[in-house]
DNA sequence: CGAGTCTGTCAACAGGGTGTCGACGCAGCG
DNA sequence: CGCTGCGTCGACACCCTGTTGACAGACTCG
């Protein structure tokens, strides 16, 4: 797991060609997966698309599985950044900490759609994908539940279930909604207004009502 | 969409074979969706499994798609019979009402585990299935949507975004998190727990508060 | 400066899956 | 009794994946 960024083919002292066909393929993939689905993405057309034969391209990556999953491993590096500024970013009251939050971690998957719905695709079949992103789930509902129970023990927030619990429901939430918002699926909300409806359910069911 | 039904196969005079066949490759399906991932049964298994070859197999389905289609109809029937019968039944309040409709869909897909996570892994490539599934989505959204604004109007329920947005921000998460619940996945709740969770979430969002 | 080694390349193959075609047997029916 | 059509399957065409083995060019070190 967390293939790319291991992938630190030693010394290089005049050999810019290998990097330049390995983001070749990346760059192909992620162009290829805003056209068509994963599952219709061949290895064949990642391997063309970046000028080169199918074998060649086995020198670059094991498959087709390990070009998403660098690519993936990007936009969730950034998700987990944009989520530690929000928390750490001053904010005006808690509600708009939370409205950041939320919209800190959704911003990099809608620019990154095609990677995020292929990812969302490809989780079904490849277990290498699902662990990378139930691995980023587990550290969201971590912290939203110590966020939980900190408000808890301030005083602003009730008791009830497990914080943790209401965390898990309250990130697969997100995870669906978004998806289903970006897809474009039905049901769904507008993907601009998924967010705010979103924070309505996070307040609500932290505070108790809307208004902490 | 909906095979099942309506492969109303004419005049069977004394032909109850076909209907046997039928019956063993849907059997065969469900059990092996029991054993391995959808994507590793494959036609020949399910043929093979109901005692045929692979093109007989496709003298009663186009496709082990139609084969999945079918199995899940039956499901999906299910949920939404006990749901009309939870929502019809008489609750001794609003929670408990609640509470035994969210209980009531979760019911059949829990009992029927293999077809559910088939679908949910089919769903990722298969139009037919996305569209089936949303359509059950679809429903229990406008249903929804409908029971919320009734509260609203009896004065139980605060305004707030439109009844539409929460139902459907709700009902996905119930599909993520009991998806993630029976499925075992991680982060996740256990899946006897995984009600109530929901429902606290529920009621806060749309009364306010656990308690309205 | 030439032998060795490493990166990069690809034609050809093996294997497994899907869906189709054409032949064939075996009912019931006129 | 011969026709019709359901049910059956062997064999085929096709597509995709991943591997093998041979080979070219460049750097590197004695």
């Amino acid at each position: 797991m967390s293939e790319s960024t291991a992938v630190a083919r030693g010394r290089r002292t005049s050999r810019p060609r290998g990097d330049e066909r390995e983001r070749a393929i990346l760059d192909t993939a992620e162009r290829l997966l805003g056209e068509r689905s994963y599952a219709d993405v061949s290895v064949d057309d990642l391997a063309r698309g970046a000028g080169l034969s199918r074998p060649t391209f086995y020198f670059y990556f094991p498959s087709k599985e390990a070009v998403l999953l660098a690519l993936l491993d990007r936009v969730v590096a950034e998700a987990r950044a944009r989520r530690d500024e929000a928390v750490t970013a001053p904010a005006p009251g808690v509600e708009d900490r939370w409205r950041h939050v939320i919209g800190a971690i959704a911003q990099p998957f809608r620019s990154h759609l095609a990677v995020t719905l292929a990812a969302a695709e490809a989780r079904a079949t490849s277990a290498a994908v699902r662990e990378v992103w139930n691995g980023v789930m587990e550290r969201f509902v971590a912290e939203t539940a110590a966020e939980i129970e900190a408000e808890r023990a301030r005083g602003h927030a009730p008791d009830g279930p497990p914080a943790r619990d209401l965390a898990v429901a309250l990130n697969w939430m997100n995870e669906r909604v978004l998806h289903s918002a970006f897809a474009g699926e039905r049901p769904g909300l507008a993907a601009d207004d998924a967010v705010e409806v979103l924070l309505t359910v996070w307040l609500r069911t932290i505070y108790g009502a809307r208004t902490p």
